[in-house]
DNA sequence: CTGTTAGCGCCTTCAT
DNA sequence: ATGAAGGCGCTAACAG
């Protein structure tokens, strides 16, 4: 680091001391052909000057400010929080920046947000929303959905929710259970997560498995009551699939005021893949989403969308299963 | 929604249709005084034609962008993204976007994010870094640091780690226990959460407790081995201290792998106050750092950087104990 | 209080 | 392949 130049160097004075037009300059940066003294010349300048280009400017003229908004309900939760990493580090490594948005769940936000990334020129917005939100995303600006369908013009990116549904049925019936249930929330918005339930209904039909569900409306303020009457009528299952890892917690939780506990009495499977950390374990035995590649799946659609690619209209990303701790060993 | 126009519509239509000038319609939308049948001729306007500033030519006019960088090691951490949860919350309400960087504690990712935002024009950024950074960070880009103090220039907001390693001894004591270890890291970069340590080491020597300290060399790759030596020679221990809670997650794994059971053989204590939703559970016993309290106080301060205010050169913030489940109730 | 105007730094024709 | 010049939308300084 030499000394910090107090004025900021702008193309102008690169130009100058290179002796050479500005829009040379602007063609180097660019990439665009330029005789090779003509670029050694310049190169120089820039380097003498410590010439730096001024993203602001060019977003500006251009209208494209390489960045891309990510809108989801809360980063405060593992599995967004492992996605907005992979999105990220995706992003980054392509010379991207990534708006945070937090909407809280909130349609009000969440329209607030495109308004406001908007008027900021972002390329284009990767969103998981559980709100209806399709009515103010403009044809115009490229929009990626997660984990939710919209009109036919968007496109979106999810795992495979209705496998991941059968596999967790599959798996409880090899370790032995005998009654199946599932626990899940159900909300007006419809999305993705219902084929969880639905895959392991499914399931257990095609292969004779006695199954009880339960989908309790949210937003789900408290659990013990639903779950209480609930047991009234189905005290017997002995194999719990939940709609994902948190709810799975919860439920845990639950059962053990009724005297029920887990391995011992009956075996669960969340959904998400859910661990705070990249070298951790898994929080409970769980059906995994592809996090990582569902991120690059979202961020190769954008950008393609941005570059104003034909895309596919669906990516569908296979999940696994992963024992942690409350299932039994095979 | 009326039609979607196809070109942007500019101050300039605005100002035509509203027939003022330009600069009336810019004051108004910075809020500077305008005379009332004026300002009702513009806002007619500015609604017919559905105009939005554009953000990108302000940002380009005025060098400020309204966004503000976090730069942190990694989101996917519960750590993190509820810290980053509660940055960009209160950020958002002051009409500031977010710039989300994982630097992934590469000193060199985080040199080029730092190149990157600052070519963005950012107002200015909020820093977790645990590697040497200050020397890029040019004393005119307003920056706070969490966690970690850098030179005279920069102020920085931590919890207050040393009283937690008191706090985190004095609790364990209360409980009964009579031999309290300390397990952490030790990195060549010195950070706060050294002070964890410090302050349950003088905790103990001031009410005379029989205590050990493990400190073991970043970044672990393998626990069990140095658990496995410490263990010969502390094996009598019954409380333990963690420097956060995904080590005492850890440790509590390892030390099953050698029989010692928690809450039977053993109390522990985490520190971080770790919960993967803002409605859960935190996953051990722990000292919680007030993390939207120590969010708030980032942003306030940036905020007040960016305005040119003189601010504060640190801020700490208490901590409290939260227990759940790794600890006896009293 | 308000209209007019000069750029901000860059990209992009248009000639050359 | 390159230099010159216009203008993107907005703010701020200047005149009135």
């Amino acid at each position: 680091m030499e000394g910090s130049q107090q004025m900021s160097v702008t193309m102008k004075d690169v130009a100058a001391l290179a002796g050479v037009g500005v829009g040379t300059v602007s063609r180097m940066i660019n990439g665009v052909a330029v005789k090779d003294v003509t670029r050694r010349k310049v190169e120089a300048a820039i380097k003498a000057l410590d010439y730096e280009p001024d993203a602001a400017a060019r977003a500006f003229k251009t209208n494209h400010s390489q960045t891309i908004a990510l809108i989801l309900p809360t980063i405060w939760h593992p599995f967004f929080s492992e996605f907005a990493y992979h999105v990220e580090e995706s992003l980054s490594e392509r010379g991207y920046k990534l708006y945070l948005c937090n909407a809280d769940g909130d349609p009000e936000k969440e329209h607030d947000y495109i308004q406001m990334v908007k008027q900021s020129k972002v390329d284009g917005i990767i969103g998981i929303t559980y709100s209806d939100i399709d009515k103010f995303i403009s044809s115009n600006l490229p929009f990626v959905s997660i984990d939710r369908h919209f009109s036919e013009e968007v496109s979106y990116v999810t795992a495979d929710n209705f496998g991941g549904g059968e596999l967790a049925a599959e798996e409880l019936q090899k370790r032995g259970c005998q009654k199946l249930i599932y626990i899940g929330g159900i909300n007006p918005y419809p999305n993705e997560t219902t084929l969880r339930g639905d895959g392991f209904e499914a399931y257990c039909r095609a292969k004779g498995i006695d199954f009880d569900i339960l989908r309790i409306p949210e937003p789900i303020s408290d659990l013990t009551t639903p779950i209480a009457d609930f047991l009234t009528k189905n005290a017997d299952f002995d194999g719990v699939f939940c709609v994902n890892d948190a709810m799975g917690m919860d439920v845990m939780t639950v059962f053990k005021k009724f005297g029920k506990e887990v391995l011992r009495d009956y075996q669960l499977i969340g959904f998400d893949g859910t661990r705070i950390d990249s070298s951790r374990n898994y929080l409970v035995s769980t059906i995994v989403q592809p996090k990582k590649e569902m991120a690059e799946a979202a961020v190769a659609l954008i950008l393609k969308k941005v570059a104003g690619i034909e895309t596919e209209k669906r990516v569908i990303l296979p999940v696994f299963f992963e024992s942690a701790g409350t299932t039994k060993d095979m």
